[in-house]
RNA sequence: GCCGAAGUGGUGGAAUCGGUAGACACGAAGGACUUAAAAUCCUUUGAACAGAAAUGUUCGUGCGGGUUCAAGUCCCGCCUUCGGUACCA
């Protein structure tokens, strides 16, 4: 009896504290139930709908690492994904996927540490990331994944490569055309076609049909936009493969500290140059940042000029250089060929020929990025000399690297006293400097402005510098000296990679020339290889794989792709990633078009971004995409750098000292693991347990607290910054995680990751929950807003809509929180205020705004709810605060009626007791009045 | 070297069109509640000087100049940091 008593006690107290427990905001069990109902209900998943307009948001994909998602990964995720949600709230049909750029070297090099296949480490490397991008709540429609190695998805990579290879780029039409056609041209005419090509070649009608078959495979080769070439690469002979210039340091390998070498080797190329007019054109219409379209116009680098030719004294050779400044001939005083260049060896007399061999041995070493940022003067007399076309003088010609082989012509006619790369040889070289521009000095540096009168000049004498280049041109012209020419920085992608984890060329040899497969015969797998080095014979890996040929024998090419081959077009195949029968549909790719938003980092702005550009401006020419362009709007989120912590340690001592004690010590500062700091506070037990060298470590405190110092680096293991999205998933949910990356700062800024400020956010969400509920009970009225109410939550949609528009998303979670202190200063708890800011926050926050639009008994997905539309005439103010200066300092306010006019206000001011009392007698000289904001009072 | 971006309190940042610099948040200090802790709530918080206080004065957006009634914002010249520089992705 006594306990049947007691029971009913212990029955209400303990269902108290569940009720109170459940209902506190649980986040970990909100994100799991949601996140399930969204899969269980394909919450996500988008099909072409015709009824609804479209819009394309689409992350970079990233590159699957051994290393996992760190929290600077998911900053263009959790800003795409709110874009999305947003878009789809407003009545969007939002296509949101995501994929895995999943070739790379990264898996190879530790397949040759580790003997680990590359395919089972790019396996279990995605899915870490998916398993960490799927406890962040994204809106992505996985039914849609890519991964550029997946031979479904590869095949229509290599099948790009085969149009490229069928193709050639037709300039009077300004776009690429099949092969086939200039076939017939050749046969018709001859060479005489407008065409992109290596060099330029001559011959007849009758002598192409004449031709072999390998003879006009390799004219064709000339022309294709996939093409074979000879190009310079940084070789390891120890390695036995070419490195990047990454990958090298002072003429070594990072990699294991073996010598590097500059090796021509023949190579597949992508003729990009072909369509460098275009890609500045497209620059002009497309919604990207300033900053970024002004990197790529750099990059592609057009330069309008005049290409000429110099005989060479006593031999009967002449060579072409190419310069912008053909005003200044008058001033040339010697020619600098590149070491590469083909003159070389013709233009080196006997006498010079052992200090150029030794020249051009030292520049072998030097990969082009050292060459360009080392201002080291160097170079090697030729022993020939250069006849001056409009001066018939004799010039030296100089062998230097600071000339470059693939810009212009490899040559350039050096004018020291307008150039300042020109004159540092010239000084150091001890070569005459003449100035051709009237007055200015060059006793001390160059003259490299466009401006001034000419001088020294022959004819040019007393024009400007704009009418001596037109001038010149003319004359160059009219001598055949020459010709105007447009000249493009950009240069055409190498597209070979001595590498295995890529995609296979569909590529075979027969008699030494290439041909391509059959597109019915894609994809061409990649071969299963155990052995993932070059072979003993110096061929690629894939030279160790057993029956790599055709049916008939012809051997398959040994090279593979470069990653950016399978990133190039993965954002069509999102359209239809299935089809077996086309990389996109039609269908899909009319209701798609392009991509409506893009999001990625700026490391980016010159490689990918422009290959993908150029790749699908060549599917555009093939009437298989129907946009021009792939990316309409382009946003790049910022770098998300690592903070770091240390500690300090007193020297020869197993001693810490607290950041401010540590200057009354001799101390080293280490790295330690920023997960076991806390606010800079270290956690004393984890760090004992952290490394088995500081399990008996002692420490100097102060205030019984041992306070780190810090620094911002780059996020990396090495540095012990690295913090992992999981972690802070686990502690304070994704909902957190995905406001505090937004809260953190402007999008497009790199800033560091700093987890000191998150417990703000928490409490916001935890704020917002309270406002729900009161103990365990939902509590929400039913009354309508009063007019402070509706003001506070207009100014709110207004503001949220205006930002998450312009990606200022950080300012966005700022309003939430003004707005939710102002209602809970007004203990506001009416329903129709906390649906609205449970729409208005979804896409930031999708977990709690789901549960609690649930909890207002709605059945649907708040993901299908409607974005609120704010009215304007609840944030009408009657009246205006005025700030009032004097001489531009603000010395006062003023409250007057919003309506009133200039003049009034003026009137007002000028008549105040306030102003009087500053103005002290002393003369208004002029006032200005700015309406609703200020008056400023100049005495 | 070249190209691009950025520098604002102890910290992250705000100021959207040249118009009250420091919104919002973190941290810190003090207080309330609690046996205590956590959580929560309240107050203060750019610096210097003056004042018992209300408050006032001056300085202040990397540095040096300039334009303007007014500059974090525009112009010129520097410094520092970050990204790219063509085979890392």
């Amino acid at each position: 009896m006594c306990a049947f008593f007691l029971l009913p006690h212990l029955y209400i107290f303990t269902k108290f504290a569940q009720n109170f427990v459940a209902m506190e905001y649980n986040f970990s069990e909100i994100e799991k139930k949601w996140q399930n109902y969204w899969k269980d209900n394909s919450t996500y998943k988008v099909e072409i709908d015709k009824s609804k307009p479209k819009c394309y948001v689409l992350d970079m994909f990233p590159y699957p690492s051994g290393a996992g998602l760190h929290v600077g990964h998911p900053l263009g995720y959790i800003a795409s994904d709110i874009y999305s949600r947003y878009k789809r709230l407003c009545g969007f049909n939002v296509l949101h996927p995501m994929g895995y750029d999943s070739y790379g070297l990264p898996a190879e090099q530790s397949a040759i540490q580790t003997g680990q296949h590359p395919a089972v480490t790019t396996t279990k490397n995605i899915n870490r990331y998916r398993e960490q991008l799927d406890k962040i709540g994204f809106c992505y429609d996985w039914s849609r994944e890519v991964r550029t190695c997946d031979p479904k998805y590869y095949k229509w990579t290599q099948w790009a490569f085969i149009q490229m290879f069928n193709s050639y780029y037709d300039n009077d039409a300004d776009k690429a055309k099949p092969i086939a056609e200039l076939i017939a041209k050749f046969e018709k005419n001859g060479s005489s076609v407008n065409a992109a090509s290596s060099e330029s070649l001559s011959f007849t009608a009758s002598e192409w049909n004449s031709y072999h078959e390998k003879r006009k495979q390799s004219i064709l080769m000339n022309y294709r936009i996939a093409y074979l070439s000879d190009t310079r690469v940084n070789f390891c002979p120890k390695l036995g493969c070419v490195l990047a210039n990454d990958e090298i340091s002072e003429g070594l390998s990072i990699r294991g500290g073996y010598p590097v070498e500059q090796r021509v080797m023949r190579q597949w190329s992508l003729r990009v140059s072909a369509y460098a007019q275009r890609l500045l054109d497209g620059l002009d219409h497309l919604d990207w940042s300033d900053s970024l379209k002004e990197t790529q116009r750099n990059w592609i680098g057009r330069s309008e000029g005049t290409e000429m030719k110099f005989k060479i004294k006593g031999l009967d050779v002449d060579f072409e250089i190419f310069t912008t400044r053909a005003d200044t001939i008058f001033g040339v005083t010697f020619m600098v060929l590149a070491p590469e260049s083909d003159y070389v060896e013709k233009v080196t007399t006997k006498e010079q020929r052992a200090a150029v061999d030794e020249y051009l041995a030292a520049v072998k070493r030097r990969t082009e990025r050292e060459r360009l940022a080392d201002r080291k003067v160097t170079g090697v007399f030729s022993g020939s000399y250069a006849i001056n076309p409009l001066t018939n003088e004799e010039i030296p010609i100089w062998i230097s690297d600071y000339v470059l082989s693939g810009y212009g012509t490899g040559a350039i006619m050096a004018v020291p006293a307008h150039d300042s790369r020109d004159y540092a040889f010239a000084k150091h070289f001890n070569l005459p400097i003449i100035p051709v521009i009237e007055g200015c000095d060059v006793s001390e540096e160059s003259f490299d402005a466009k401006d001034g009168i000419m001088t020294n000049s022959g004819f040019l004498n007393g024009k400007n510098v704009k009418e001596a280049i037109a001038a010149t041109k003319v004359y160059v012209k009219e001598h055949n000296l020459g010709r105007v020419k447009v000249n493009y920085r950009l240069r055409d992608a190498i597209f070979s990679r001595q590498r295995y984890w890529g995609e296979p060329f569909p590529v075979y040899y027969k008699d030494g020339v290439p041909y391509v497969m059959d597109e019915k015969s894609l994809p061409l797998e990649l071969p299963e290889i155990e052995n993932f080095l070059p072979t003993a014979s110096g061929e690629p890996p894939l030279g160790h794989a057993k029956n790599w040929c055709t049916q008939e024998g012809y051997p398959y090419e040994l090279n593979t792709m470069p990653g950016f081959a399978g990133s190039s077009a993965y954002y069509l195949r999102y359209m239809d990633p299935s089809n077996n029968n086309a990389l996109v549909s039609h269908e899909a790719n009319d209701y798609w078009q392009n991509v409506d938003l893009y999001l990625g980092g700026t490391e980016h702005a010159t490689g990918h971004l422009i290959y993908s550009r150029f790749w699908n401006k060549f599917l555009f020419d093939l009437g298989v995409v129907c946009k021009d362009e792939p990316f309409q709007k382009l946003i790049n989120q910022g770098m998300i750098q690592g903070r770091s912590n240390f500690v300090y340690r007193i020297k020869d001592t197993n001693k810490f000292v607290s950041y401010n004690l540590k200057d009354q010590y001799e101390v080293t500062p280490i790295h330690v693991d920023v997960n076991i700091v806390s606010n800079d506070v270290l956690d004393l037990e984890a760090f004992k347990n952290w490394m088995p060298d500081y399990k008996n470590a002692e420490f100097v405190l102060e205030d019984g607290k041992y306070i780190c110092g810090w620094a911002v680096e780059k996020m990396s293991k090495s540095m012990f910054n690295v913090v992992n999205p999981d972690l802070v998933v686990e502690r304070y949910g994704a909902d957190t995680l995905r406001l505090y990356e937004m809260f953190l700062g402007p999008l497009e800024a790199s800033k560091p990751w700093d987890t000191n400020g998150i417990d703000g956010v928490h409490r916001f969400l935890k704020k917002f929950w309270s406002m729900f509920y009161n103990n365990d009970q939902l509590n929400v009225s039913e009354d309508n807003l009063t007019a402070e109410e509706l003001k506070s939550l207009h100014k709110l949609i207004k503001k949220v809509t205006f930002d998450v528009e312009n990606f200022s998303f950080n300012t966005s979670v700022a309003a939430f929180m003004i707005c939710l202190n102002e209602l809970s200063s007004l203990k506001c708890n009416k329903k129709e205020a906390l649906e609205t800011i449970c729409i208005l926050l979804a896409p930031f926050a999708p977990h709690i705004s789901e549960e609690l639009f649930h909890a207002l008994g709605h059945n649907t997905s708040v993901c299908d709810a409607q974005w609120p539309k704010y009215d304007e005439s609840y944030l009408k103010e009657s009246t205006k605060k005025y700030a009032i200066s004097f001489n531009g300092k603000v010395k006062s306010t003023m409250e007057l009626p919003a309506d009133m006019s200039k003049e009034d206000v003026e009137k007002t001011v000028v008549s105040s007791e306030t102003v009087s009392k500053i103005l002290a007698g002393k003369e208004i000289k002029k006032i200005i009045v700015v309406p609703g904001k200020i008056v400023n009072i100049v005495f």
